[in-house]
RNA sequence: GGCCCCAUCGUCUAGCGGUCUAGGACACCAGGUUCUCAUCCUGGUAACUUGGGUUCGAGUCCCAAUGGGGUCACCA
């Protein structure tokens, strides 16, 4: 039995996508349950679409959810060796592929025609850009691993693709197989917007190589508003995003990780270690999930509770005030704690304890000024809020919501007394002070 | 339009011919704990797209229709 290799190939054009981390995961997951290798390859083979610095951003972000690496390999790099020339040229040398000079195609140009045989083929020239010569007539076939399924596909309907760009880089079609085949990868994990291109890949595995790769395409992740496939303008989709609001790399791993698979037990929570050891290929989904928020939020929320103070303080750094006292935050953290669902909700709960907040006047009872008295003149004697004195229709829930809003502003808070605790006596006093 | 994939509660899903009057989780609703909000605990509403087969028996197998998605570049 062959060791399992399996590889994630961005793109280094931007973010990376919530698909393109479940996708690593499911390829990390795939490799580590079996003891193998996870490798992770750049496909920078289109120079327009480069974006400066994406590859090592995209390093970081998935350090940072300990989808680590075995290998790296970077497809510009390995260009310049001229294999992917070398095996096109070999491809046109046995008859499979051709050199081409038309005018490249677009699909939004006027006048486009979706013609699959090239005008080239036939023409027997010497330069130029190199296609595959797809045989007329026949069925390639292979059975995908998530789908656990045979797919087939009859060559009348597969295209001449491009293999070799005139600028000398491969495409896609060529640079994948060369690489799976080079870099022994076991497993083709994937995207499912790939598999109407699979048929080209088949057919440039078998002319290149003995024996390809098993194949699998994981669903589409569709948008909760629009149920398509989800789009980069429209949808919030970068992993990076969600970061920076608050939302726990191990929260989102498990959410993206329930989208297109599922264990027999139906288990929900699972940590990165947790997963690998339970990893199943045959758990994959084939329906295509909607990317709804609600169940990500309730993961946050539980994995923020699965933290020690010690790790929320310093978790919590990025999104509290630069000046905020450290030992003030650490009396208020075991009282937000229960409270957010993301790390920046800490500024909608415990942002009164750094700083005066407005009170509006409206959210206030109808007794408050006797209220707000009676506290002051307990706080002052230091009298515990709960023994003041109670006349006739003293209610002790609108005694504590009118206090709660003169020294929060807001009626949604962590417990009272204790917070008048952390914020003392001297300012609790002063906060009552002004609106009554 | 051609080709391809898919179809169980609002959402994520379990189910791989009888144990399904279909189970779990999130969300939602109700109740309990409680000075608010939350956490936590109880309970509840809610689904097999339709039509044909196969079979003693179908959510589970087959076919079709319908619906949804993807893709048709010298982009990945």
């Amino acid at each position: 039995m062959t060791k399992v290799r399996t590889r994630f190939a961005p793109s280094p054009t931007g973010f990376l996508h919530i698909g393109g981390l479940r996708t690593a995961l499911y390829a990390y997951a795939l490799a580590k349950h079996d003891g193998g290798d996870f490798i992770l390859r750049i496909e920078d083979t289109d120079q327009k679409r480069q974006v400066e610095g994406a590859t090592q951003a995209l390093q970081e972000t998935l350090k940072k959810f300990g989808l680590i690496w075995d290998e790296f390999y970077v497809q510009s790099e390995r260009q310049e060796k001229g294999i992917y020339k070398k095996a096109a040229e070999k491809l046109v040398k046995e008859g499979h592929a051709f050199y081409c000079q038309c005018k490249p195609k677009n699909a939004k140009d006027e006048g486009f025609s979706n013609e699959l045989r090239d005008p080239c083929r036939d023409k027997g020239l010497t330069s130029g850009a190199i296609k595959l010569r797809v045989p007329d007539g026949k069925i390639v076939s292979y059975t995908d691993f998530v789908h656990k399924k045979e797919i087939s596909w009859n060559t009348d309907t597969v295209y001449d693709a491009t293999l070799l760009k005139s600028d000398g880089f491969p495409t896609y079609h060529l640079a994948v197989a060369v690489d799976d085949l080079d870099m022994k990868v076991t497993h083709i994990l994937r995207g499912h917007d790939w598999l109407p291109s699979t048929p080209i890949h088949l057919l440039v595995f078998d002319y290149i190589g003995e024996k390809r790769p098993e194949i699998g395409h994981v669903t589409d992740i569709l948008s909760a508003e629009t149920g398509k496939k989800l789009s980069k303008r429209r949808d919030s989709v970068f992993v990076e995003k969600f970061l920076e609001q608050g939302y726990l790399p191990e929260a989102l791993l498990n959410f993206v990780m329930l989208l297109g698979w599922a264990p027999k037990d139906n288990r929900e929570l699972f940590t990165l270690p947790e997963f690998v050891e339970h990893f199943d290929i045959n758990g994959f989904q084939e329906a295509n999930p909607r990317f709804l928020t609600d169940k990500l939020d309730w993961f946050n929320g539980h994995y923020i509770r699965q933290k020690s103070d010690e790790e929320l303080l310093d978790l919590l750094k990025s999104f509290i005030p630069e000046n905020a006292d450290e030992e003030k935050l650490k009396r208020v953290i075991p009282l937000i704690k229960d409270r957010i669902k993301k790390l920046s909700d800490f500024e909608s709960f415990a942002g009164f304890f750094f700083e005066k907040e407005t009170v509006d006047l409206k959210l206030f009872g109808k007794n408050y000024k006797k209220h707000l008295e009676k506290a002051l003149d307990a706080i002052e004697k230091s009298i515990p809020l709960d023994q003041v004195p109670k006349d006739n229709n003293f209610k002790v829930g609108d005694f504590f919501m009118d206090l709660r809003i003169a020294v929060t502003g807001s009626k949604f808070t962590p417990p009272i007394n204790e917070s008048i605790e952390i914020l003392g006596k001297e300012e609790t006093l002063s906060r009552l002070r002004r609106v009554i």
